[in-house]
Formats: structure tokens, C-alpha cells, sequence
DNA sequence: CCATATAGGACCATTTTAGTCCTCTTTGCA
DNA sequence: TGCAAAGAGGACTAAAATGGTCCTATATGG
């Protein structure tokens, strides 16, 4: 279904809460409560995003995480990539030259194309997007028209 | 990753080589070896694919598939959604109020957008764009501009 | 009636995923 | 100086998804 895994539906929800108050220190706890999670789970999310550089934690008492840069300047892409690794929609997409079905796939670089198109899709959308209750107007539409359709194959009875 | 699974990849491999020559009939076998995979999952995909309407099959000898499309007709939505279910980044994208983080999680409304935004990219790239080896050119830069920045939590130190 | 196909599932092995827990380190403060 | 509150890191487990095979039934053409 091309799914986010559930880790990183979590990312984002708690990237978000964090975004929505962006001054202050948050716990693994204190979010834990707010997002209705379990502890443990949120700890481990909250790890693996401080490592990847979305979040600069502090420990002892006191700690807790904050965002690295403003929600405007995290993108969907990077919270994604943080959780899943690089985003792409096939094997080959970033790992080169290591499928033996090369020769015979034949439609590699399309797919790659698309992944490339998702992705910059994902770039523009921000967490400052995501941590808003409302808008987020996507251009759902445009792609559609901008296609270049150069009909080798395509359309021969229609 | 937000990666297709294998069976998809190979869907799409397989739909491309049909494509490609689509007046006559393939069988599964010999549709293996052209693309090189093992008889019995392309066998399985095939019947996969067309469950889903998306091939035509004829049984007993002399039988084998096709396209029930043109490929001009048939979107890669339609192949990732035949084997992998309806396309959506989320749990809740399709699933209506059966999440009970509903209250808390707060980000849902606008995986939605993006999940539809996907979608419909997806919609616009065919199976006459996969077939052909190589062109296909996506408005990967068109998005960000239109993208409305409604800016509340957005860009506070930059 | 036989050879060639697909249809439909059952089935299994492996991998991935989600989630927990334990131990260690850092830090603030009484 | 010692304790409590945090995060870091990783080991571990249970459950689910995935990929792949195989078997039986059914349809079709010659």
C-alpha cells in the first residue's frame, strides 16, 4: 500500500507535538502522556530521530528533546528517511548495480523517476505543514497536464 | 522506504513485458523467462493481476493473458493497488474512524493530503510510460512552488 | 481424451516490525 | 557528594507480513 511503517506515523505525530511547542525541553514521558503511547515505544522513536540529527537531546535531569531546526526546516522527507532509511519506491532505487534482473527489468528507470518525484513531493511538505490543524493545500492537480506522454507504446486504440 | 514490495515490482515488470507486445497472449511460463523470474510466482502475480481486472486470461491450451487495457489505460495506482491494496500512507488513509489515537495524533488530516497527492501522481504515470525504455519526464520541480505555506507554526528563525 | 493453461488455496520459511527491557552515562540539584 | 531524572545503546521476543512453492480442480483446443 506504499505505508509509512507504524514507527514512523509515530515520528511524525510526536515531531508534531513537539512543533506546536517548540521553546521548551520535552521528556520521553511527557510526550509518552500527551500522544498516548507507550513509553518505551516513544523513547525509542525519539532516539532514532535524535540520531538522525531532527532532534538534539539533553540528558540528566532536566533533559529532554528539542527540535534541531524550525518545523519549517524539517520536511516529511527527513522524518520519513530518519525512521525507513533513504526513501525510494524499488530495491534499486539507491542501492547501484547490485540487481541481476537488470538486463530483463526494463522499467527500472521510470520507477526510479517516480521515486524521485515522490520524494521532491515529500521535500515541500514541511513539519510546520504537518503540525497545523488545517490547511495543507497540495497541488493534487497540476502533475497531470505536465506529463510528458511521448506515446511509443501508448495509446493505440483509445 | 515507502518501497513497493517485491510482488509489485515484479507486477510491473511483467505488466511492461506485456505491454510491449500486447496482441498476443502470454503464458506464465513463458513470461518467466523472458523476465527471468521463477514460474510459479510470475504465476501467481499474473493470477493476481487479473483478479484485479487488470488482465484478461484465457485457460486451457493455447491460453495465457492480456491486457484488458490499452497501457495507456492502465495507471501504476492500478498496479500497486492490485497487489498491495488501496494506496495510502497511513493506517487511517482509507480506514474511516477505527483509530483510537484520533484525538491525539493530530497529523492525519495531512498525511491524507499527501497520501492523495501520491495517489495522484501515481494516476498520472501509465503503463505506456513504464513499458518504454526511456523518457518519462515528472514535474518533480512544479510542487514546491505551489505548495501553500500557510506559515502558523512555520519558519519562526529563518 | 490428453496436453496445456489458468484458478484457487493451503502451506511454510524467512524476514521485518513493533515493542519491551536492561545497563550505562550524563546532568542538575539538594 | 550522592541521588533522582533524564537519554544512549543495544539485546531480545512475539507477532505479523512477505515471498515463494505446491497441489488439486477446472477449462479449452486439437
Amino acid at each position: 500500500m506504499l505505508k509509512l511503517s507504524k514507527m514512523t506515523d509515530y515520528a511524525a505525530v510526536i515531531m508534531a507535538q513537539i512543533a506546536r511547542d517548540p521553546e521548551q525541553a520535552h521528556t520521553a514521558s511527557e510526550l509518552a502522556a500527551r500522544v498516548n503511547l507507550p513509553q518505551p515505544t516513544v523513547g525509542k522513536t525519539l532516539k532514532m530521530l535524535s540520531r538522525s540529527g531532527l532532534l538534539e537531546s539533553r540528558r540528566g535531569s532536566h533533559g529532554g528533546y528539542v527540535l534541531s531546526r524550525s518545523p519549517a526546516e524539517i520536511t516529511a522527507s527527513d522524518i520519513i528517511a530518519a525512521i525507513e532509511g533513504p526513501i525510494g519506491m524499488t530495491e534499486c532505487s539507491h542501492a547501484d548495480g547490485d540487481c541481476e534482473l537488470q538486463n530483463t527489468c526494463g522499467v527500472a528507470d521510470n520507477w526510479q523517476r517516480v521515486s524521485q518525484a515522490i520524494r521532491t513531493l515529500l521535500d515541500c511538505v514541511t513539519l510546520a505543514h504537518l503540525a497545523q490543524s488545517n490547511p495543507l493545500k497540495l497541488p493534487v492537480q497540476l502533475p497531470i497536464q505536465s506529463v510528458t506522454l511521448p506515446s511509443t507504446v501508448a495509446s493505440r486504440e483509445h
